[in-house]
RNA sequence: GGUCUGGUAGUUCAGUUGGUUAGAAUACCUGCCUGUCACGCAGGGGGUCGCGGGUUCGAGUCCCGUCCAGACCGCCA
C-alpha cells in the first residue's frame, strides 16, 4: 500500500500511529545530526524526519541522497513535533521513518516548486506539469472544479439537462473564424470545430429538449488576449417557451447564487442598462461598474466659445478622475502621452483641476472662464480636488477613448477591487452592425437572434437602429455570458438572412437544416452562453484566464509544452489528400 | 496585420557615458552544524549577453534586420 493518509491531514491526535505516505520531496534540510524532508502531494506538506539516534543508518544514508522532486514511499511512526510550526496545519507532529523507498528520481526542476516562485511565465508553460504542482495553480484548478459542479448543481436543480452536442461540424462564413478538420472519408471535405453549438441547442429545443445546458470546449481561430484562447470553455443554455425576462431572471439567479455560494457575498443590486446608456455613460457595452467617473457629455457648454478643437468637434465628453487635481503637470503629461498611445489614439486631452478652494484651472483658461469651467464640473460630477479629462473628436472613436482612460484610472486608484463584484445586464442590443470591409450589415450577436418585434418595420429604412432580443451580462467590466431569444418561425428567419445578404440558394446551403426543423413546430426559444474560463478568473479576483486553465496556449496560439501546432508527415497529408502550398 | 515592452548564469534580475576578468539573489554541488521549517555558516561550479549583420581601436550597451515572449489595437456572430 503506497499511503494509509495523505500528506495534509496527520494531526496531533493521529500520534503514535503507524503510517504510509507517498509524495514528492518539497524541501531537505540537513542538519547533519538530523535530516528533515518536507513531503508534499496535493493536499498539503507533512514533515519526516531522520534522525542519526532514533532511525536506522541505511534509511539515514539513503536521505541524505534526496533530491527536490524525488516520489519517495515511507513508513513510520506519527510522533510529537519538539519545535511546532503554526504555519501548517501538520505543523505540530511528524513522521518518524522506519522505512524509505524512493519510488522515482527527479531531475532539479527548472524553477521552484513554490508559491513565490522564481519562474516567470514562458518556462512556467514549458513545464506546465511542474507548474501545476504549485499551490496557487493548483488551487485555481480546484477552484474551476468548485465553481464547474455549482453550475450543474444548480442548473440541474432548475430541471436543465446537460447534453453533448458534435465538435466535428460544419464551417459557416459568420463570425469568427473556424477551426477545420479535414476528413479523410470525404475527400476535399472539412469539418469545423464548433465556435459555440447554437444551431445544434436550437435543434434541441426543436426537439423537446426545453431546457438544455452543456459545460463545453468551443473553438474560434481569432488571436488571443489574457481572456481570450482559441479554445475556452462556455456554459451553453437553451430554453423553450421563454421570453427574455424569464432568462434574464434564471440566469440572474444563478449568479447571486454563485456568488454567495463561493464568495460568500450576497448580491443587492442586479442593475439592467440599455446597450444605448451604457456607450453614453462609459463609453463601452461590458462597463465596470464598481466605480463611477460616468461620462459628462460638454457639447452644449464647451462649443460656444472660440476653441476650434471643441467646436469642430461631434462629440465632446469628460470624467472627473478623484483626487487628481493634485496631479504634478508632469503626471498630467503623461496621463496625455498614454491617452495618446496608438492603442488609445487620442489627438489630445484637455484637462481642469478642480481646486479645493472652489476655483479652476484648466489648460483651455484662454478660451473658457470660471463659469464654463464650474458647468463642467456640474455635469461630469466633479467635486474639489478631482481633475477633469475632456477628450474630443468622433461621437464612437472618443468614447472608446474615454473609456479605456477611465479603466486605466480606475485601475491606478485602485477602484477595480477584486473582492467587489458588481453584475449588470446589459440588454437592447443593436440587431446588426455595418461592417467597414465587407460594406454590409452583419449580425451584431449571430444571425440567429430575432428581432424587437416593434422595430422590424426600421429594418428597410434604417437597418442599424434596430433592437433585438439581445442581452449580456456583464461582472466587474468583463463580459461573461451573452444570449438572445432567438428566431423560431422561418419568415422571419429568412427575413433575417435576406438582411445579412445571403441568397435564399446561401442560406439553404448553409442553414437549411435550421429551416427545414423550423417548419416541424419550433417552440418559442432563447438562451444564454456563459464564459466559464472569465467566470471563474473574475470569481477568483483574477482576470488573465491562463492561470485557471490546465494547459493554455501561449500568446500566439501556441502548445509550448507539446509544441503544438506542428508540421505533418507527408504520408498523413496524402491520406487527407492535401497539398501544402507555402 | 499593427503599436509598445522585454530577451544577460538553471531561474528572477542589475549592468551608469561604449572601456580591465559581465555581477547579485536564488537554485545546484561539497563540507560543517544537537530541533530545522525561506534553517544557518564556509567554499565551489555555472554565461553563444536570443540570433545575424553593421558602426567603432573597442559593443551586453549604439544602428539595421530577424526570431521569441508578454500586454494592447485590429479581429473575436
Amino acid at each position: 500500500m503506497y499511503r494509509t493518509h495523505s500528506c495534509g491531514e496527520l494531526r496531533a491526535s493521529d500520534i503514535n500511529k503507524e503510517v504510509a505516505l507517498s509524495g514528492w520531496v518539497q524541501k531537505t534540510r540537513d542538519k547533519g545530526f538530523m535530516i528533515w524532508v518536507d513531503l508534499r502531494d496535493r493536499y498539503g506538506i507533512t514533515q519526516l524526519i531522520f534522525d542519526e539516534k532514533r532511525t536506522p543508518v541505511a534509511v539515514v544514508e539513503k536521505a541524505k541522497t534526496l533530491g527536490r522532486e524525488y516520489v519517495i514511499h515511507i513508513k513510520g511512526s506519527v510522533i510529537e513535533r519538539e519545535s511546532k510550526n503554526s504555519n501548517i496545519p501538520t505543523g505540530t507532529i511528524e513522521i518518524l521513518v522506519t522505512e524509505l523507498q524512493v519510488l522515482n528520481e527527479a531531475l532539479v526542476p527548472p524553477f521552484t516548486i513554490e508559491d513565490q516562485t522564481d519562474g516567470g511565465e514562458d518556462i512556467r508553460m514549458k513545464y506546465r506539469y511542474l507548474d501545476i504542482r504549485r499551490n496557487p495553480v493548483k488551487n485555481n484548478l480546484l477552484f474551476r472544479h468548485q465553481v464547474g459542479m455549482k453550475v450543474r448543481n444548480y442548473l440541474s436543480e432548475e430541471g436543465f439537462i446537460e447534453i453533448e452536442t458534435p465538435y466535428l461540424i460544419k464551417s459557416t462564413p459568420e463570425g469568427a473564424r473556424d477551426f477545420v478538420v479535414p476528413s479523410r472519408m470525404n475527400e476535399g471535405q472539412f469539418y469545423a470545430l464548433p465556435q459555440s453549438p447554437q444551431t445544434f441547442k436550437q435543434l434541441l429545443m426543436v426537439g423537446g429538449m426545453d431546457k438544455y445546458f452543456q459545460i463545453v470546449k468551443c473553438f474560434r481561430d481569432e488571436d488571443l488576449r489574457a481572456d481570450r484562447q482559441p479554445e475556452f470553455t462556455q456554459i451553453d443554455c437553451e430554453m423553450a417557451f421563454v421570453e427574455q425576462e424569464d432568462i434574464l431572471t434564471i440566469f440572474e439567479g444563478l449568479t447571486r447564487h454563485l456568488i454567495k455560494d463561493i464568495k460568500g457575498i450576497a448580491i443587492h443590486d442586479f442593475p439592467r442598462m440599455t446597450y444605448d446608456q451604457a456607450i453614453k455613460i462609459y463609453g463601452n457595452d461590458k462597463p465596470d461598474i464598481r466605480f463611477g467617473m460616468k461620462f459628462g457629455e460638454l457639447n452644449k457648454v464647451a462649443q460656444h466659445k472660440d476653441f476650434k478643437v471643441f467646436n469642430d468637434a461631434e462629440l465632446v465628453v469628460g470624467i472627473a478622475v478623484p483626487g487628481g487635481a493634485s496631479y504634478t503637470r508632469k503626471e498630467i503629461d503623461k496621463l496625455i502621452d498614454w491617452v495618446k498611445r496608438p492603442q488609445v489614439g487620442a489627438l489630445g486631452m484637455v484637462y481642469v483641476k478642480c481646486n479645493e478652494d472652489g476655483s479652476f484651472k484648466s489648460s483651455v483658461d484662454k478660451f473658457y472662464d470660471q463659469d464654463d469651467l464650474s458647468q463642467w464640473a456640474e455635469i461630469t460630477g466633479a467635486n474639489a480636488g478631482d481633475l477633469i479629462c475632456v477628450l474630443s473628436g468622433q461621437t464612437h472613436k472618443v468614447r472608446g477613448q474615454l473609456s479605456a482612460l477611465r479603466m486605466e484610472m480606475g485601475e491606478r486608484l485602485g477602484l477595480r477591487k477584486p473582492e467587489e463584484f458588481a453584475p449588470l445586464w446589459v440588454v437592447d442590443f443593436p440587431l446588426l452592425e455595418w461592417d467597414e470591409d465587407t460594406e454590409r450589415y452583419h449580425a451584431m450577436h449571430h444571425p440567429f437572434t430575432s428581432p424587437k418585434p416593434g422595430d422590424i418595420p426600421l429594418l428597410n429604412s434604417r437597418p442599424g437602429d434596430v433592437r433585438a432580443n439581445a442581452y449580456d451580462l456583464v461582472l466587474n467590466g468583463n463580459e461573461i455570458g451573452g444570449g438572445s431569444i432567438r428566431i423560431h418561425d422561418k419568415e422571419t428567419q429568412k427575413l433575417m438572412f435576406d438582411h445579412l445578404g445571403f441568397t435564399p440558394e446561401e442560406a439553404k446551403a448553409q442553414f437549411g437544416f435550421l429551416l427545414d426543423a423550423f417548419q416541424y413546430g419550433a417552440p418559442p426559444h432563447g438562451g444564454i452562453a456563459f464564459g466559464f474560463d472569465r467566470l471563474v478568473a473574475i470569481l477568483g479576483g483574477q482576470e488573465t484566464i491562463r492561470d485557471f486553465i490546465a494547459f493554455p496556449k501561449n500568446n500566439s496560439g501556441r502548445d509550448v509544452m507539446i509544441d503544438a501546432p506542428a508540421t505533418i508527415d507527408t504520408e498523413q497529408l496524402k491520406e487527407l489528400n492535401i497539398k501544402l502550398d507555402l
